[in-house]
DNA sequence: CAGCTCCATGATCATTGGCA
DNA sequence: GCAGTGCTCGCATGGAGCTG
DNA sequence: GAGCACTGC
């Protein structure tokens, strides 16, 4: 496909250094402001130029007459005062005012809340202007005004004013009325310098509306069809403008040979002789896409996502030991110690009776211990460090760094993703994650991430039987987990708090683990282990678990991640809608990892909306893809996994949840164009529009 | 995690409105 | 500098997201 | 009804 316009001339970037400084004056230099606004400005954050044409509205309102008004809509309309009264109420507390209006179409009521002196100031025969959330019941309309002022008679049958009123986020001091009158100030001057990131080929296959008129049309629309083909307009552009950057980011780190190796049959044999099983279709799948990454120029960056159990861990050892076998060394990062321990033993398990040495680094280490592995490691004798972020500390050297793997990445911030990779020349990534983010939304949110998905559970594995327990029916559950136990299984308790709290009404796990040993399983030994622990402490109490020695474990969430014990079959979690939907699926992830039918019982009384859905969307379905997909719409995406941290900007227009088919389409588009597209260019419109939140992203 | 600021909501009638 | 007058402007509350 | 500016002392 040819591309009309891809060569920049030097005329095109004085244009665009021009356009540049003047979308990034000062709004006070460019516009006349009335002082009192500077402040207020300043706290919304709308600074420069380009902020206010981004600054879009949150909402807009449609004036309208009341014959073509729609229940549940948010109105703006003109109408005359016929009576208005006050009204008592039932409740106390609530006075409400009414008043009858006409607009000349039909009659409609306002109805305002708790300012019975209104009644006064609503003279019959006066006009006002009204917006606000219109019903319609029981054959009369009303509107909630949200703001009302008095209006001029001619404004009854005029119907020049603009059909949609943008309403933007205001804060104090400024009125939408200010904003509203900046912005049209500065759209006819400033829209038009925006400069436009996408092919006009592109623009107009899409039948885009082009970027200046939909500035203007999404803050002053004419009517509610350009006003939706603006919006789709600047959302498109917003996230095609990211992808593209995601895409240029991705190319500038590519061009690295160093960590290239060659993996032969031989390499490969040797690699795959460690694991005693046979790998499902999806581990095999990934470890080739990661020997191709790992045998060609450019850094790996990948993210692996598998649900529990389904063998991540294997994975990143078969690329970790192609990476030994070349010369290099790996690092693996976990989030806890409780997880580091047990990467350590099953790594050692696996290789047991080879020449691969392992390392384990705490931060509690004593000195000598540490200094001893630090020594090895900077040495190259360590081929493999497993470690929590201790790993990080300035003086963790490596010879000859060539893979980090990062476990649970969402447990780490972004300066510590960076940090552990700046410990070799440009090692390779690989980040695991369990907590299943959905798929369209990690290839967008890691948009230069490659992804793989585990998406097969190891043969003979059996989905989880998830059922929620009702306070009066616990008793039945517990004689099943007597049975299961009996039968040889194992049983987690989880519960939401370490300790009594006498200002949250939920079991603790320390006054719980008492009363399950005595009152429910006085047969049963019963462990307990919490976050107040010491790492030792845990440790030995999880070992004991593990061997059989416990058949109970009283837990908070600190059992939440990579915990192993193939023989736990059962897991209660008490109080479970006071836990989030993806912790839930996360803790499921700790039983079904042996041969016999797990089970999972929910307790607890879910007395909102969102728990009840929560504990069913978990009792319908074991996949986590789903789960996620589940829980990002209830949740939305400000909660999602930690925004801040993986480093996505603050979109102006688009909304990663609301948007997605514009996402989707841009990044495919952006994948077919973004090659042909200008870096000068793209740097300055990330610049113009995320500036440093964009320089921020990194994983 | 705490304190702040912003925004939506709030009461009741009594069983349906309006048109391309 | 202080009290009185008259003017204008005016809901209250809780949940939710953002900043330090 | 509360806060504020303005008045008159």
């Amino acid at each position: 496909m040819g591309l009309s316009r891809q060569g920049v001339t030097p005329r095109d970037l004085r244009l665009t250094l021009a356009a540049m400084q003047e979308l990034l004056q000062p709004i006070s230099d460019a516009l006349a402001v009335s002082r009192r606004l500077l402040e207020p400005l300043a706290r919304l954050k709308l600074l420069r130029v380009i902020d206010l044409l981004n600054h879009f509205p949150r909402g807009y309102s449609q004036r309208a007459s009341v014959k073509d008004l729609k229940a549940g809509m948010h109105a703006s309309i003109v109408a005359r005062v016929i009576s208005a009264s006050n009204k008592a109420t039932k409740k106390r507390r609530l006075k409400l005012t009414e008043a009858l209006l006409d607009d000349g179409s039909g009659l409609i009521k306002a109805v305002f809340f708790n300012q019975p002196w209104l009644v006064s100031r609503l003279v019959p025969d006066t006009v006002l202007r009204l917006s606000g959330l219109v019903d319609y019941n029981y054959g009369e309309w009303s509107i909630k005004p949200a703001h009302w002022e008095f209006a001029d008679k001619s404004e009854l049958t005029s119907s020049q004013a603009a059909p949609l009123i943008a309403e933007y986020p205001l804060v104090e001091g400024i009125g939408n009325d200010d904003l509203t009158g900046l912005v049209a100030l500065a759209l006819p001057r400033f829209a038009p310098l925006v400069p436009d990131l996408l092919p006009d080929e592109l623009s107009r296959r899409l039948r885009l509306m082009p970027q200046a008129e939909a500035y203007a049309q999404a803050h002053a629309p004419a009517d509610s069809k350009r006003l939706q083909a603006a919006l789709l307009s600047l959302k498109y552009r917003e996230f095609f403008l990211l992808q593209v950057g995601l895409r240029l980011r991705r190319r500038s780190e590519a061009a690295d040979e160093t960590l290239m190796i060659s993996v032969d049959d031989d390499l490969r044999q040797r690699a795959r002789r460690y694991f005693p099983f046979e790998m499902t279709g999806a581990q095999k799948r990934v470890c080739r896409e990661i020997e191709t990454d790992l045998t060609h120029a450019g850094r790996m960056h990948r993210l692996l996502q598998g649900d529990v159990g389904s063998g991540k861990t294997a994975v990143a050892l078969y690329a970790s030991l192609l990476m030994v076998g070349s010369g290099f060394q790996c690092a693996w990062l976990a989030p806890t110690e409780v997880l580091a321990r047990q990467h350590l033993a099953s790594l050692t398990r696996y290789l047991a009776g080879t020449r691969v040495k392992i390392g384990l680094l705490l931060g509690g280490m004593p000195k000598a211990a540490r200094s001893g592995l630090l020594g090895e490691l900077e040495a190259g004798r360590l081929h493999i460090v497993i470690g929590t972020h201790a790993l990080l500390e300035d003086d963790v050297k490596f010879a000859r760094l060539g893979l980090c793997v990062i476990d649970e990445q969402h447990k780490f911030g972004v300066n510590q993703r960076a940090q552990i990779r700046r410990k070799g020349p440009r090692p390779h990534l690989l980040a695991m994650s369990a907590t299943p983010i959905p798929r369209t939304l990690s290839m967008t949110l890691y948009g230069g991430l490659d992804v793989s998905i585990l998406d097969e559970l190891p043969p003979g594995r059996m989905p989880v039987r998830t059922e929620w327990v009702h306070r009066s029916r616990e008793q039945a559950a517990y004689e099943k987990i007597r049975r299961e136990i009996a039968a040889g299984g194992r049983a987690y308790f989880i519960y939401p708090l370490v300790n009594e709290s006498e200002n949250v009404e939920a079991r603790s796990a320390i006054e719980f683990a008492e009363r399950l040993k005595n009152e429910h399983f006085p047969e049963f030994r019963v462990g307990l282990v919490h976050g107040q622990m010491s790492g030792e402490q845990k440790e030995e109490v999880m070992a004991r678990f593990r061997a059989g020695e416990i058949e109970i474990l009283a837990a908070t969430v600190v059992v939440e991640v990579g915990v192993d014990v193939p023989e736990a079959n059962v897991m209660v979690i008490e109080n479970a809608e006071r836990f989030g939907l993806a912790q839930l699926h996360q803790l499921r992830g700790r039983v079904g990892r042996g041969q016999r039918q797990s089970f999972l019982y929910l307790f607890g009384d879910p007395r909102t909306e969102d728990a009840i859905k929560r504990l069913n969307a978990l009792c319908a379905t074991n996949d986590g893809f789903k789960i996620a997909e589940e829980d990002l719409k209830m949740r939305g995406f400000g909660d999602f996994a930690g925004t801040r941290q993986s480093g996505v900007p603050k979109l102006h227009a688009g909304d990663f949840e609301k948007d997605l088919d514009a996402l989707i389409q841009a990044r495919k588009d952006a994948a077919l164009f973004g090659a042909a597209i200008s870096e000068e260019k793209t740097r300055d419109c990330l610049e113009l529009h995320f500036g440093r939140e964009f320089r921020l992203m990194d994983v």
